[in-house]
DNA sequence: TTTTGTGCAAATCGTTTGCACCGTT
DNA sequence: AACGGTGCAAACGATTTGCACAAAA
């Protein structure tokens, strides 16, 4: 509950489990990172999160369940929402027989230019 | 040197190390799976292979180094090939100041339809 | 007393790193 | 003897799981 509300109070967020964790640890609701693991899978089995695969490691938890894309700067392992309306992508291939479109990712990845 | 030729003698591939790894050992071609993972990342830096995120996880290489997009089915961690020419991205958001697009990944999650 | 829910210590699994070994200069 | 390259045992970090405890039935 605790970490429900931390999590939804602040509007829109990225967090990783440990990010989570650090917060509620501050905040002096004592959990163990397993707790916020189990936690955040529960929010996401419930519609009410959407976990986000960007890089090999970490996974990130987005609070905003709805249709839209993210920019990731590697690097600085950030990410950020693009809305929705701003990647429109156009052709998209049938999916092979059998199987249909669960749902569609656009990472765009950033880099810090330099000069 | 043997893992090469594994890797591109068979055309285009998506492997993880663990697969290539298990590969290897059958063919009596004696590592560990640590000196897979050391020669997966040297060929990626030269620009042979392409690490593809996909999700939390593991990690997919990809024999496959040009431009172009993903398949993956959930539940059977397939990971299948688009041709560059069948997705199109319109309306790319501009970076953040200070930033540039290093790539666009798009990867669209296919689930086995059920019936 | 049984059953159901909750939180976490410990285990697991993918990945990385430091170092030992060996051939070459 | 110093150097460079290669492979791997052991460490690491993120995540999951099995189980112990506690409240409800």
């Amino acid at each position: 509950m605790s970490l429900g509300w931390m999590l939804f109070a602040k509007g829109d967020r990225h967090v990783t489990a440990e990010l989570l964790y650090d917060e509620a640890t501050r905040a002096k609701v004592p959990v163990s990172l397993a707790t916020v693991y189990n936690t955040l899978h529960q929010f996401t089995e419930v519609g009410l999160l959407r976990q986000v695969a960007v890089d090999g490691s970490k996974s990130y938890f987005d609070t905003n369940a709805s249709e839209h894309h993210h920019f990731f700067v590697e690097g600085e392992d950030a990410l950020v929402d693009i809305p929705g309306a701003q990647v429109l992508v156009d052709k998209l291939p049938a999916a092979p027989e059998g199987y249909e479109i669960a749902r569609v990712d656009v990472v765009v990845r950033l880099r810090r230019k330099q000069g």
